[in-house]
DNA sequence: ACCTTCTTTAGAATTATTCCTATTTGATAA
DNA sequence: TTATCAAATAGGAATAATTCTAAAGAAGGT
């Protein structure tokens, strides 16, 4: 994600309007590394905003996401995740305990995202691994 | 997906029951290239054995992803999307109109599936690209 | 064929996500 | 400041997806 400033910008530009909700929802985000969901990020910041609505969190998301500033990935545990840092990295999603860590750059390399496919113009790419975690394997045997 | 007769005996193996439910389930995907939503499977199915549970086809689809049998996928429209080709290839998701193609091996070039990472036992892998199809690219301008 | 055992199923209940719309609020300019 | 207008919000309704549990059904031994 970028830095809000350049949020705030963008808003600005297309003749939308900075509230308090989206200021707070990017503020939640910024630096998460825990892989949210909704639910998650609703639990965090309905105490700090009473009145806000999970339809507009839901839409501050959604919205970030096709701008390509926040990732959502399914990690096949019934819930939608979201990740704000788009840099280069891969999620390695346990199949059995539905655990989520980033992928070191080392051990996925990520290639660099062109500018167009088949006439599409590229704004994300995102990179799942599934597999069996080590907890998962020992528990197994 | 592997071939219907390995799923039997994988079923069988562990103890399990080749039901004409899973049958069912499996030939419908068996092939399948149109990144079907449950829903949409449920719809094809629901007229050829009345009784089938929605609960039914999500615990079939869910086992086999757990086996590494068929990707599922978010495509960012509210809908999980499954598709039984496992063989290398990327998805093309347009963030507008929510449509989705296969990219060619040769425009995102698949890496070999390593067996391990950072402990994991890896089975599958995913890959999506994001961006905007030539249709609403046309559409914006 | 008939039990027995254990898995799977159907349908209802629950939870998650999106849609709808009257009302509120930010941004702009007078 | 204040009026104006477009866009966003809240909250509830609608839709999608998952979980739960009693009942049904397949496999294997008798």
């Amino acid at each position: 994600m970028q830095r809000i400033e350049a949020l705030v910008q963008r808003v600005r530009a297309q003749g939308g309007k900075v509230t308090a909700q989206r200021m707070l929802i990017w503020r939640a985000l910024e630096g998460d590394q825990t892989h949210p969901t909704a639910e998650d990020l609703y639990a965090r910041l309905k105490p700090v905003l009473p009145g806000l609505s999970l339809a507009t969190l839901y839409n501050a998301l959604n919205e970030l996401v096709e701008w390509g500033e926040v990732r959502r990935f399914d990690a096949g545990d019934g819930h939608i995740h979201y990740d704000p840092d788009c840099s280069a990295h891969a999620e390695l999603v346990c199949l059995k305990c539905h655990t989520i860590i980033d992928a070191p750059q080392e051990v996925a390399p990520q290639p660099a995202i062109p500018d167009e496919i088949a006439g599409y113009r590229i704004l994300a790419r995102s990179e799942q691994y599934f597999g069996i975690c080590p907890a998962c394997r020992a528990a197994r045997a």
